[in-house]
DNA sequence: GCCACTTGTGGCACTCAGTGCCAACTCTGC
DNA sequence: GCAGAGTTGGCACTGAGTGCCACAAGTGGC
């Protein structure tokens, strides 16, 4: 039982998340997050609402629950960045992640609406906002380990570090909310990089 | 039916919701936020669950729902401050409404338990975080103006400024966290300082 | 004083998210 | 085919939150 490899069921499960998820989100899309139950879901991707609660222990998680795996590759991102890099580029580079997942040609269509939704759905945003949160705390300790890898103090007390993260992330946020505001006009990555030149720490971290 | 003024009827009402929020605060701090019902909140105010849910439409706002009036108060506070102001200083000098807040003589040894367990309790977090965000999009919204009236163009699809007030808001979070992990060792408003020090934007807004 | 009228309260029944439990099924290795 | 592990679905339950309604309680006018 060692999952080194996908290995067969576990891209079963994967087939079936991917299956719940398209399903979820056109029933969110057509009628709306808060009028759709779990019920309509496991019904509409040929489940039990039983199992389908195996596959997403929470109604959010049907939409916010892939941050979950993209933290880690957030983290192992910003652990390859150059060490001498300022942490404020580091961290927009680790940010280009998202760009496919955004403005991407084919999946421009889907994740519009559906971040439309996020935004307009007040447990959802609140959700999205906690997975921000836990990926700014995840990048706050990778970026403690190079200040000190490099030989730097790095207090684990000093609100400097998290605070700098939390800034990128909200630039983040600013930048994906700004770009649904411009009907997509802008491409996201030029929102992120304005964003994230407008603020623009001076303190290095 | 003019509410100019508080009124017998408001204040009441206050003075329920302080009963409430003081009997609910006790419970959480004594047995845990998620292992207390509404029905023991209930029980323990005096009142009948149907009537707790009449003065807080959720079991979050038990203890975030003050930020409601909160967020006003910062808007007002906003709106006072000088126009050639940076808006980085502007937004310090706001969340020094929410010092006393958190380190005042008094309030310290009941405030500190209660932001425990709001970082510790994943859908208090969420809903910490939400309003939060609707504090720094009511600030942005104030920039804005005040930008406007000192002659400046503000595009509302410009990522720049809910960036910055995002980023302040982080500053503010990553305060707050510092100083719970240190035991409140130092001041709040010591740890804002340091928060708000190391981010400080450069691109005035 | 009585009589509308408005507002607050409590109880009841309901929806819906989420969980524990258990029986049935299905794959795997032997 | 059989034993064992993992998966599934059904059932019943808790707990948050809501709509509805009947009833009390304060607030007028007269």
């Amino acid at each position: 039982m060692n999952d080194h490899r996908p290995g067969l069921r576990e891209r079963t499960r994967r087939a079936v998340q991917q299956d719940i998820t398209e399903a979820a989100q056109r029933l969110f899309v057509e009628h709306g997050y808060e009028r759709t139950t779990m019920d309509d879901v496991a019904e509409a991707a040929g489940l039990s609402r039983r199992s389908l609660f195996r596959y997403f222990p929470t109604k959010e998680d049907l939409i916010v629950g892939k941050f979950e795996v993209l933290a880690e590759t957030m983290v192992e991102r910003l652990r390859e960045r150059p060490l001498d890099e300022p942490a404020w580029t580091s961290l927009r580079r680790v940010f280009d992640l998202l760009v496919p997942y955004v403005d991407a040609p084919g999946k421009h269509e889907v994740a519009e609406p559906m971040q439309r939704i996020v935004f307009a759905t007040p447990a959802l945003l609140a959700s999205y906002l906690e997975k921000l949160h836990r990926m700014a705390a995840a990048a706050e300790t990778v970026l403690r380990e190079r200040a000190e890898s490099r030989g730097a103090p790095s207090d684990p007390t000093d609100p400097a570090l998290p605070a700098v993260a939390g800034a990128a992330f909200s630039c983040l946020l600013a930048a994906q909310h700004a770009w649904l505001a411009g009907g997509a006009a802008e491409t996201f990555a030029a929102c992120l990089d304005r964003a994230m030149a407008a603020v623009a720490p001076a303190g290095k971290a």
